[in-house]
DNA sequence: CAGCTGATATTGTGCAACAATCATACGAAA
DNA sequence: TTTCGTATGATTGTTGCACAATATCAGCTG
């Protein structure tokens, strides 16, 4: 199987690329499909994307100059996340929840939300020198504080959580949680402006900051809880328009 | 874009199949890709793959007769859905979890199943009658009444989680719970039989499914509670054999 | 207007090629 | 002998193209 003595092939240093390989020109790195990936799920929180898009794996590969393969696998993956939904010979277009789906997502969410702040909570009261926490414990402590520089992205809330579960030490949180949280997201920022809205989730977010990093767990779960009631209760109160109908 | 005259084309009606191409000797329906999953995941559970074990392209490419396009797409679905993991240019492996990564996934799963019996156990006590829920009743109360054609398998288990999150009437519960509730139930069964342990299920499944069939929300949160806690307890007394070590 | 027919658009799959990287074995230098 | 670089093979990541299968839609006909 390996040949032991030298072959005519040539040598590895030499290596003269052929036109029509990849050859590198790959600005970024990591997979091709995490480009997609990252295309589709920072467009759909910019709002460049809305829910019941029709996602054109042809378009996508123009604009992102990618070959269909890692299109259709990034597909797969944000089918796997519940971002968009695909059906046989009709592609793939944006996930749309109606209003009572958003709502019910806010349910099955709550649960997972109060195990995250408490666990990050307790963590904060039984290892709060540790340094493994304390970058995380830091970027907190900005929320707490409503720093100013905090302006509330879509990015910005997305880190809030993932922070929390970050100190919440357990590791199986990052697979389960964050996989359909792009649409809450999406509702709590875009559009869509409700009175007094804005504001809540500022100062929802040092509440629960505050708490977690004091390491009241039961303070926590109660400001999570309110967190999560306003937010079905702004959901309640948006306008039909967001809730797009996708076509049977 | 639509040239008006007849093009120099072939007829539609004649199409000749060419050789090299998929020619429908597809035995199965749905996507290739469909089966690649299927295959990983039954094999998951039926012991035929295990954790760490080593995922090759190709291997799948000539026992499952597809080509490597939907082998990969599904492999990108398994990673998301955290049945395998994949690292760059080193392919995939099945997901291996240690002792305290179960002990955790266990943790997290807590709160969605208590969700899920409550939510199951409030509409039957409201719409106990309604043809919806009927037919997962009807299927419940086979698990109440441990019917000895319900012999436990996997499958079996699968089935009775199923059964509580159609039960329970909210949508995005399917999206959330059920991603990597594979790795718990190869736990639950495969091989390392722990004393007593095989009863312990079918009882815990009854008592749930009793509770979830009187409405009883509060019993039923109870129940369930106790069936996460002895899976617990039964993971800490596994062998360490159970916990594949994956290499770096 | 309903239903059919055909054209078009898009997806699903296969195949082959190549680059990039990993993994391992081999051999030379220390 | 041990260590380190290097060749070599294996496997993955990506591209490009071809073609089949299905959906969508426009036009035609009765």
């Amino acid at each position: 199987m390996v040949p032991p003595l030298r072959a005519k092939k040539k040598s590895t240093v030499l290596r003269i690329p052929k036109p029509g390989a990849k050859l590198n020109v790959d600005d970024s790195e990591g997979p091709s499909s995490d480009r997609v990936v990252e295309y589709v799920t920072s467009g759909l929180l910019a709002g460049r994307l809305v829910p019941g898009q029709r996602l054109i794996e042809a378009d996508l590969t123009l604009s992102l100059r990618v070959s269909r393969g890692p299109v259709r696998e990034a597909f797969r993956r944000l089918d796997a996340l519940g971002i968009i939904v695909g059906a046989m010979h009709r592609g793939a277009c944006i996930r749309s929840l109606s209003r009572s789906e958003a709502l019910e997502l806010l349910v099955a969410l709550e649960p997972l939300e109060i195990l995250m702040v408490r666990s990050a909570a307790r963590q904060m009261a039984s290892r709060s020198q540790a340094s493994e926490v304390s970058p995380y414990a830091d970027e907190l402590r900005r929320y707490r504080d409503k720093d100013r520089d905090l302006e509330i992205t879509p990015d910005r809330r997305k880190r809030f959580t993932d922070l929390l579960i970050a100190l919440s030490g357990n590791s199986q949180l990052p697979s389960i949680y964050p996989t359909m949280r792009l649409h809450v997201l999406r509702l709590q920022t875009n559009s869509f402006e409700v009175p007094g809205s804005p504001r809540i989730n500022i100062e929802d977010y040092a509440e629960i900051a505050r708490a977690v990093l004091r390491g009241d767990e039961d303070q926590a779960e109660r400001a999570m809880t309110r967190h999560n009631q306003r937010m079905q209760e702004r959901i309640k109160h948006l306008p039909d328009e967001a809730f797009p109908v996708t076509g049977p």
